[in-house]
DNA sequence: TCAATTATTAATCATTTGATTAAAATATTT
DNA sequence: AAATATTTTAATCAAATGATTAATAATTGA
């Protein structure tokens, strides 16, 4: 067993595994990834996986707790801010989301294809989220449009700011785009996200009345 | 070796297995996949896989060029309609594309995926779509919108009719919907994104000009 | 310093898994 | 029906892979 009761001075073994972890799982996914590929990644001995981090599933479960916290954890304390206004939050969103994901650019893909595979990984983390559901921003957006589903808008801010980072390798290759024109263009969506929100809030109501 | 040549009466085994390789693979994506799934879900021994289909690999490239045949063929005859406008293209694409993930609800997340972890195998697929880079469609907004790269509007079209089929599971749990309320939703949302679309290309420009 | 603890390594195990083989069953042709 | 071709099955192989073990090295505490 690692010892964790003494502060030892050399981290580094153990953090070197699960900063390799957290990129080859990430690149990979679980299903794809092999130990071996970890250890390697990391420069230590197999067995040494196994030392620190019991099984292979263990380790994925830890780096994945950090991913999820790191992808929701931003937005939770924006989207509870009683002081600011809508708009205000949606700027913040936008903003703070694409500058995360430019820093974590294959974190949506990895978690959403995670939760696919290991749903019930995921119930602890998704009931951290449950205050969504009586977050001030989606009470704001039932005001402001009482006709639509507040998770319309929700899904649709959220979908602006990720999709692309998703469709990032077909759209590289068909907008012939170089890794520097499409952070570019993701940086514009910070400005421009905003603006279209706006404009999708004040659009005249479509839907049926019930 | 399978034969080929004669017209067999019954394709019902090759049928089988290419039938249940779609389900397996979509549901856990390539590596997760093991070919005894798949001759379980087909209700078939495990060495009539591979006397059909060589190989896993051959298996799933067969299945995956005709996923991504059906994702990526509905938007071309739409794209290149010099007949239609750019509105009613729009209110076309997000309706047929919801009407084709509402009944292949994993593609997109599928599809994502295995570009990332075998972009090689969608070299060829992709050269298929080049000529969205010349499609009417794109030159319709460069011609509305000159301001904004037209691929901005491109990639928010289609993350507003898919991201909401990738966050499912999540949006589920979160919003307390049940599969007949989520469906809903996209339903209402081949009206909504429509309407969203065009006022997001009427709003004013916030891009600095270079 | 030296015993005890902790960390690391190489070798190996056991299981999983994609694939093959040889024989049996079924269908087709003559 | 006999011969031939095709399909299916059970058994097995070989490689990959997660995990363990036993020995060694390094570190720590007395």
């Amino acid at each position: 067993m690692p010892r964790k009761t003494k502060a030892n001075s050399d981290l580094s073994t153990e953090e070197k595994i699960k900063e390799a972890a957290r990129k080859v799982f990430t690149q990979k996914g679980y299903a794809a990834t092999r130990t071996r590929d970890i250890a390697e990644a990391a420069g230590i001995n197999l067995a040494l996986l196994n030392y620190y981090f019991r099984s292979k599933q263990k380790l994925f479960e830890i780096v994945m707790s950090e991913k999820i916290q790191k992808y929701f954890g931003v937005l939770a304390p924006v989207l509870n801010d009683a002081s600011t206004s809508l708009e205000t939050k949606v700027e913040t969103i936008a903003s703070k989301y694409i500058d995360l994901i430019i820093e974590n650019p294959e974190l949506p893909l990895f978690v959403l294809s995670e939760v696919r595979n290991n749903p019930e990984h995921f119930i602890k983390l998704i009931e951290k989220i449950d205050f969504l559901n009586q977050s001030v921003f989606l009470q704001q957006i039932a005001q402001k449009r009482p006709d639509i589903h507040p998770f319309h808008f929700l899904i649709s801010l959220l979908g602006l700011c990720l999709f692309p980072f998703l469709m990032k390798p077909a759209l590289l290759r068909i907008a012939n785009l170089k890794e520097k024109a499409f952070t570019d263009m993701m940086l514009e969506r910070k400005k421009l996200i905003p603006v279209w929100m706006k404009a999708m809030l004040k659009t005249k109501s479509v839907l049926p009345v019930i």
